[in-house]
RNA sequence: GGGCGCGUAGCUCAGCGGGAGAGCACUCGGUUUACACCCGAGCGGUCGUAGGUUCGAUCCCUACCGCGCCCA
């Protein structure tokens, strides 16, 4: 049994790794270095694996926000990782022109300093001057990411409205126009009052309101008719009124006509399947130009459909009293004119019912009929969802599949052009007869009089659908195209699923032949402390740059990694960052330690049988953590893989493996190989960790290593730490054991720390412990037995070898009740164990249809349960009566 | 109205057929020669409710209650 405890010398700081990290004086600078050193850019010529994701691109008018920082973390997580696995990386970076949003930053700065609007500067001079803008104040958000570390290209920095990516989107809607997937209709499209655009469907909102539902009295004597509306004001746009062709109640009346009020139109009375006779009183007011059910129905009956409103929500051109009221205003306006006609029969309110809203000004859509530009969707949809089902693209957590396929499978036609200015023109030309040409990107417009562009741009989706490969060159064929088309992982946010995932999906399979990437993983939102939504009005926005400020990048990274459950949300507050932030420092000081007692990974690794227990534990615990690590890494199990290593490197690494290495440090014979270990240890972990937190690590590992940079150094390989022993493991946590119910022994009985405490350790040998006595000794400092020992309490510890009996010389007299209540404690654990064996085992049931390692378990566990208590029992009858 | 998901320790969340876990918070002790952004020890849960399946259910099924999201 070796129980020596020879005086420890006492170890000064490394000089090289100052005694605190300092995030703030060192990421800029060390970020200028990998860029300036091109760790980032990809090389196509490089002869490794190709690796490639494209950044979601963020509005020109953005600033980092936490969702940014999702995004960013774990796409430079799984980049930083290829590059270290040997693969030519590419994270391309970029912006959106984001043409709505850009364009009302815009307006409003014009309206701020008193400057002319758009409309008198003109469409040619308003986006020179949204240009300047751009070359001003847009993308500060570029530079922000700098702060995160994001590995990314920026010689291959794209703008969506940049001359490549124009031209791409000129050559798609060119393809697509002649294929007859792009074209101009005229109908009934949602339509923002507030911005004076159409919007597609997805960029509506429907939200349950309280309105009100008036019932109105049409027409005169028996030909009255009584019909509901929520939206009174579009009577002066009504062309019909329908019944159900069943409905005996109005079969007098179908094909005649009823005089409206107020208009004092006769409009026809007529009959369609589609009225629901069980609503209201059965008869509907039919408004072509303003509802989409209506327009329907007006086709089917060739009925006018008159527009009743500008483009602003005005009633216009109606000929009534109302022309020049907002919509809002009439409604209220005309109700109070039926009703002093005596033609208000009953009103509901408040009237619940949904209404769809813009989503980005959150004003109520008007549906308007227009002329406007569609993709035809249903090929392209398809065939996206075929990319899905035949798995040349997965969706990651599976669980969204199935949004992703309601979708495809039910996706009406795109509405693609937008009354802005900001943005892609589209490329269709009109003669003055009527003609209608589509020009290429590289055509010439036709010219002559008359001849004119189609004054509208297009939705910004379009141009950011074309992202995965227009950012690599095409329509040329790049060797950029060639290389990283298609995107090895799209990761997003599950709510622009359907906004763009999709989007990229169609242009992707339709002007390459081929899904855009081959994994999409789609994370969560990052929600505050409490889950609630971030927003500004409810004042709990948290900003990642001050969050960066005040702990690191690093910290907002590992918070990041640590919260992302695949498709869940995350709840994020500044104790979790700080409590990243205390990893850091926790990595720092224990490699500042080792690097003071010399550890280094260029010492060589003892060959195995000279390593000690905790050498070899630590080392299988290492490979297994590295196995981990990469098997969830490859799963996108972000959260799993950053938790695992987070324990190894505190619980494990920290907490057992380098207090144990302090007695190993002071034995000659062991003090080389703990060297070596934790050297060896240390390099690899730093270059595990180095994706999520690439700052802390690249100081640190480049310190301990001499090497240049963890950025482009090796990911551990397989051979990492050595394979797991079962006998260590055995003895190391028999050894643990030890120590803590020690520990437990010592606290309770309120023996402070420093309180030297002499003791001897009966049965080491026997269990199979000899070798850690010294460990046992230093962690529970408990000093050797002198001759003078008397030994006032023991301790009994069960472990896997055998049983181990500390005797200990407290000096005095034992405070008996609290380790009555500490063995108490014990018992009762036993005994709950004890009759929950026993349940299980007297029925027969169990016994019979249990598998037989499930019911040896548990028989193990009951003669465990058994000793346990019977060890308890004998040290509470030898405790004095108190 | 249709669909999806969630209700587990005070808070935020893992676990998802055979011994209830983590971080934070909390309690007690500690000026130990890496770290108080720390160390050690501890407290804390009839796993939303009610049924069912099973030898066995936090885990599977059904219903209900509560919450969230998507779509119409």
């Amino acid at each position: 049994m070796t129980e020596t405890l020879p005086p420890r010398p006492i170890r000064g700081a490394t000089a090289d790794l100052p005694p605190k990290w300092n995030p703030g004086e060192v990421e800029a600078g060390m970020y200028r270095r990998w860029v300036e050193n091109g760790y980032f850019t990809a090389d196509p010529d490089s002869g490794k694996p190709p690796y490639s994701i494209v950044i979601p691109p963020p509005n020109v008018t953005g600033s980092l926000h936490l969702g940014h920082a999702m995004d960013h973390t774990l796409i430079d997580i799984l980049t930083r990782r290829r590059r270290m696995q040997g693969y030519d990386a590419l994270w391309l970076p970029g912006m959106d022109h984001a043409g709505i949003a850009t364009q009302s930053v815009v307006e409003r700065r014009l309206a701020e300093a008193g400057e002319p609007g758009r409309r008198e500067l003109g469409r040619v001079e308003f986006v020179r001057r949204v240009w300047e803008w751009k070359a001003e104040s847009g993308g500060s958000i570029l530079g922000q990411m700098t702060r995160l570390g994001d590995g990314v290209d920026w010689s291959r920095e794209r703008f969506t409205l940049d001359e490549g990516l124009s031209r791409a989107v000129g050559t798609v809607f060119k393809r697509m126009f002649d294929d007859g997937l792009i074209y101009r209709a005229e109908r009934l499209v949602n339509w923002s009052p507030e911005l004076q655009s159409a919007i597609s469907d997805i960029e509506v909102d429907h939200k349950e309101v309280e309105g009100e539902l008036v019932s109105m009295l049409y027409g005169d004597g028996e030909d009255a008719i009584v019909v509901a509306t929520t939206r009174v004001e579009t009577m002066l746009g009504d062309t019909a009124v329908a019944v159900h062709p069943d409905d005996e109640r109005y079969a007098h009346l179908v094909g005649k006509t009823i005089r409206m009020p107020i208009t004092g139109r006769d409009i026809p009375v007529i009959s369609d399947p589609y009225v629901d006779p069980e609503f209201g009183s059965g008869a509907v007011k039919i408004t072509p130009a303003h509802d989409p059910n209506d327009f329907e129905m007006g086709r089917r009956h060739d009925l006018p459909m008159p527009t009743i409103m500008d483009e602003a929500g005005v009633i216009a051109g109606t000929g009534t009293r109302f022309d020049g009221m907002d919509r809002f205003e009439a409604r209220v306006a005309i109700r109070e004119e039926l009703a002093a006609q005596g033609r208000i029969v009953a009103e509901k309110r408040p009237y619940l019912h949904s209404i769809g809203h813009d989503s980005r000004t959150g004003v109520p859509i008007e549906p308007r009929l227009s002329l406007q530009w569609f993709v035809r969707v249903e090929s392209l949809a398809k065939a996206s969802g075929d990319a899905v089902r035949s798995g040349a693209t997965t969706i990651h957590p599976a669980e969204m599949e199935s949004r992703f396929f309601d979708w495809v499978d039910n996706m009406h036609d795109w509405c693609i052009s937008r009354q802005l200015w900001w943005g892609h023109r589209i490329p269709v030309w009109y003669g003055p007869n009527g003609e209608m040409v589509c020009v290429g990107p590289d055509e010439e417009p036709p010219t002559g009089e008359g001849w004119r562009q189609d004054e509208d741009v297009l939705d910004t989706w379009f141009s950011s659908g074309l992202w995965p490969f227009s950012t690599l060159g095409w329509p040329d064929k790049t060797p950029d195209l060639e290389r990283y088309y298609p995107n090895s992982v799209l990761v997003t946010g599950y709510d622009i699923l359907f906004f763009w995932v999709v989007r990229m999906m169609m242009f992707g399979i339709y002007a390459m032949g081929e899904a855009p990437f081959r994994d999409v993983y789609l994370h969560g939102l990052i929600r505050d402390e409490h889950g609630k939504k971030m927003s500004k009005s409810k004042g709990n926005v948290i900003d990642p740059l001050e969050l960066i400020d005040a702990y690191g990048a690093d910290a907002l990274r590992f918070t990041i990694a640590r919260g992302s459950n695949p498709g869940t949300d995350m709840s994020l507050s500044h104790e979790w960052v700080a409590g990243s932030r205390n990893f850091t420092t926790k990595l720092w000081n224990a490699t500042r330690f080792a690097m003071a007692n010399g550890a280094s990974p260029a010492l060589p690794l003892p060959a195995v049988e000279d390593l000690t227990d905790a050498d070899r534990w630590i080392l299988g615990r290492l490979r297994e953590v590295r196995e981990q690590t990469d098997a969830l890494l490859e799963d996108f199990q972000f959260a799993k893989a950053t938790e695992g290593l987070y324990h190894f490197t505190w619980d494990e690494l920290c907490d057992w493996y380098l207090e144990l290495a302090k007695p190993q440090f002071d034995d000659p014979a062991t003090a080389d190989g703990t060297r070596a270990v934790l050297g060896h240890a240390l390099d690899a972990l730093l270059r595990m960790l180095h994706p999520i937190t690439p700052f802390v690590t690249e100081a640190l590992w480049t310190t301990l290593t001499g090497g240049e940079t963890v950025v482009t150094a090796a990911w551990p390989g397989e051979d990492t730490g050595l394979p797991v022993d079962a006998g260590v493991v055995a003895r190391v946590e028999a050894a643990q054991k030890l120590i803590t119910e020690v520990r437990r022994f010592r606290t309770e009985q309120g023996l402070p720390d420093r309180r030297s405490v002499a003791a001897r350790l009966v049965g080491l040998d026997a269990a199979g412990l000899e070798a850690h006595g010294a460990a046992v000794r230093f962690l529970t400092r408990l000093d050797r037995a002198g001759d003078d020992f008397a030994p006032t309490a023991t301790v009994d510890v069960t472990v896997a070898g055998g049983k181990v009996h500390v005797e200990l010389d407290t000096s005095g007299a034992i405070d008996v009740a609290a380790e009555r209540a500490r063995l108490g404690r014990d018992l009762a654990a036993a005994q709950k164990e004890l009759d929950q064996a026993d349940k299980k085992l007297t029925n027969p049931k169990f016994t019979e249809k249990a598998p037989a390692n499930v019911v040896d378990g548990i028989r193990g566990r009951r003669e465990a349960a058994v000793a346990e208590i019977e060890r308890v029992s004998g040290r509470l009858a030898a405790l004095p009566a108190s």
